[in-house]
DNA sequence: ACTAAAAGTAAATAAAACTTTACATTTTAA
DNA sequence: TTAAAATGTAAAGTTTTATTTACTTTTAGT
């Protein structure tokens, strides 16, 4: 699973700690995420989508289903 | 977390079990995330959103953020 | 009403997401 | 250029998602 994360943490001027406390995850998993180690849960995701007011499919891209 | 999947099943004709068939999951799961007991993770939403061919947002609703 | 298919549920287990602590490396700015 | 901030990473532990097996209840068709 691809994401926009670092791209979008720029554009807003966001440390990865920031985006963190704003999620209420911990820097170490926003890495993660951002890095590609993990998949947010739904949740999370869905936490993200409305942080940066962008749909789920535009800040993930699942490149499994084509 | 809300979701649609047993409105979308009945659309389409689906059995618990074809649904779990066709996302490569077990009907217990299928079960489980259609009665709210927990969420997908977001690779299986995303297999939902393509099968169905609609956004996860129009899935899932995520109660908690408004 | 009977039967079979579908749906609901539960317990035990496995796998993945996430936390915490801690330290190393890279980037930025004074 | 060096100090601080930001990022990367790792290990151990917790929580959540998903599986398997198995049994009960509900629904639909005859």
């Amino acid at each position: 699973m691809k994401n926009r994360l670092k791209v979008l943490r720029a554009e807003y001027n966001f440390t990865q700690a920031d985006l963190a406390n704003k999620l209420g995850v911990s820097r170490q998993t926003v890495n993660a995420i951002e890095k590609g180690k993990f998949d947010p849960s739904l949740p999370l995701a869905f936490k993200m989508s409305k942080l940066f007011q962008l749909s789920i499919e535009e800040i993930f891209q699942n490149e499994e289903l084509e």
